[in-house]
DNA sequence: CTGAAAGCGCTAACAA
DNA sequence: TTGTTAGCGCTTTCAG
């Protein structure tokens, strides 16, 4: 059970360890009568390359890094799932690593990826400001792009959602079920998301003469405890909103579930709506009124971008300016909310 | 930004590699005046290993593979975070991957682990027998433990629950809750999760008396749609059962939602049980009646198995017998079934 | 078109 | 206690 390598192979095909790494490596010029013998010993010993030694010859791993800050969050393993897909179109693998919203456990699983040689790195920060200084430092030395999240202070590719358009659809569709006062449940805003959603849902209130009570926006984090306890306080305080905008899914489930355990209707008295449509949001009762990402698009542009960074000839140094892309992602209807909402 | 390697460091402090090598893997013997001053040169120079080198050099990478079957599946995610948890406490890396039910993807990743010099891998093989070639000649070749699913036909370690006592306990309450008749919604018989746990409800519902028509199995896959076509097809026949028994919880979640569609009370008209104790079992309208398993444990026994199997000398050859560790798991009790629900 | 040889960064004999 | 040296398996000049 010993490890074949490329000198056996050579011995077996009569030839030299550096034309079997040609005919391998398919580079460089080999008569197709070589070729065919090095197959053949090759198939017969059935060598298979060593990725380790390749590395550390060619500084190139074929891998690429991915950092979450929770892979227990539905939409984050669906973006997994899509990248690790694009990837497998190019050959590369994915070596993922789950940050558990701990922006110090971040850097390191950064500086794990660096060391490990990995390609490029894709990430979603955890935090809004304190993941810059990690995220920076990768960004100088590999292709790295920011997947969703964006955090301040740096300058690299970054590939998301338009928030601040998704909610102003939300809104929208909140005030044609009727909602004069909302509230919002989100993360502390220590990340893009929350931030830019909560810029989102604050712009648009104002502008369709939505009441937002001052403590009627509750900062947590993205998670279902963190739905339910909010909805609680809101329910609990003296006058509850008629609409409660979360800033995911997750904590729209236990907004939900909050509700229906104080006996509030949901649309009826109060309306719900999450972000990401994880697969969940669907069999909530009453199933929510969330927004869609793309997130096959959205790991597609990333891998592009990654590749694209890679293939920059010149290295890292002085690089061409990032690209920003954002998508304009889709209201998805259900049954949490008023308007427009299918029969019954 | 070039990397720092261990000849600078040495140069830096004058002293040979050896030397500085010996330090920073603290094995051999240094005196402690140049141990300072080569710590002190890294420090300065940033040096950080580099893994690659290392591991071609020792044949060790310090990264454990892991196999599920699917990342979407809530419960392989807490699996996963298990894992990595019980792992980072060894200083061991984990590399994922994703065999999206696909015994062939399954047996490329698993190979792509063995080229890459993984230390050990875990698998949660996806399927009964046709799993079983690609997993066996992995175990041939590297430590290897089979977590949760158990694929015929090898002789590998094993970690996960005891599934026939598990159904012994979520028939009992059923019976207790008073149904005389039930059905089984799984996946098809191709994977030993389903396999065990069909036997154990087939077991026991015969000596419980507990009828099971013979069009009331329904084998399809681990997903909520199942779920929800098996329910739609077992409450349109003829008889529908008191009791529907899934073999995990996405399955319920779907055969709770359909039962609500079809307007038939969960539990009132129909029991309903999952297995898993994923966090959305707890969401649902009812929330589930499930099967807990005791993830941590599983995942720290795994990786235990895996450390110990490294550290065995003879290398693979002649091994001991591999050991088979199954937890019980317990019943969580919630408002899908009548016996002992909480009061309201 | 092919082979010889150097070397990626690190560690483990073996010497001193 | 420390240094010298020989590779781990692969790719890539540079000669031939």
């Amino acid at each position: 059970m010993q490890r074949v390598t490329i000198a056996q192979v050579a011995e077996r095909a009569g030839v030299s360890t550096a034309t079997v790494s040609r005919v391998l490596s398919g580079r460089g010029p080999v008569s197709a009568a070589v070729q065919r013998r090095v197959r053949r010993a090759a198939e017969e010993l059935g060598y298979q390359v060593n990725p380790i030694a390749r590395a550390l010859r060619n500084s190139r791993t074929d891998t690429v890094g991915m950092v979450v800050p929770s892979i227990s969050n539905p939409f984050f393993t669906s973006l997994v799932e899509n990248v690790e897909h694009a990837l497998g179109r190019e050959g590369k693998e994915l070596f993922l690593c789950d940050a558990r919203s701990d922006p110090e456990i971040e850097a390191r699983r950064l500086a794990t990826l660096v060391a490990r040689n990995v390609d490029g790195i894709i990430v979603s920060p955890c935090h809004g400001t304190e993941s810059g200084a990690a995220v920076q430092a990768t960004a100088d030395r590999l292709p790295l792009v920011q997947l969703d999240r964006f955090v301040g202070g740096t300058s690299t590719d970054w590939v998301g959602v338009d928030d601040v358009a998704a909610m102003r659809q939300v809104m929208d569709h909140l005030r044609e079920g009727g909602a004069r006062s909302a509230a919002f449940v989100g993360s502390l805003l220590t990340n893009s998301s929350t931030e830019q959603r909560f810029a989102g849902f604050r712009h648009r209130s104002r502008e369709l003469q939505i009441t937002v009570d001052a403590d009627h926006v509750l900062l947590g984090d993205y998670s279902v405890a963190w739905g339910e306890t909010a909805a609680a306080r809101l329910l609990d305080g003296g006058d509850p909103p008629d609409a409660i905008v979360c800033a995911d899914d997750l904590i729209a489930l236990g907004v939900t579930r909050a509700c229906r355990a104080h006996g509030v209707d949901v649309p009826g008295t109060v309306q719900v709506t999450g972000y990401d449509n994880i697969e969940f949001a669907r069999l909530a009762e009453p199933p929510l009124t969330t927004v869609d990402q793309p997130r096959e698009r959205i790991a597609a542009e990333a891998v592009r971008l990654l590749a694209a960074a890679a293939a920059e000839p010149g290295g890292r140094g002085e690089r061409p300016p990032s690209a920003h892309i954002a998508f304009v992602p889709s209201l998805v209807v259900r049954g949490s909310t008023r308007a427009g909402a299918p029969a019954p």
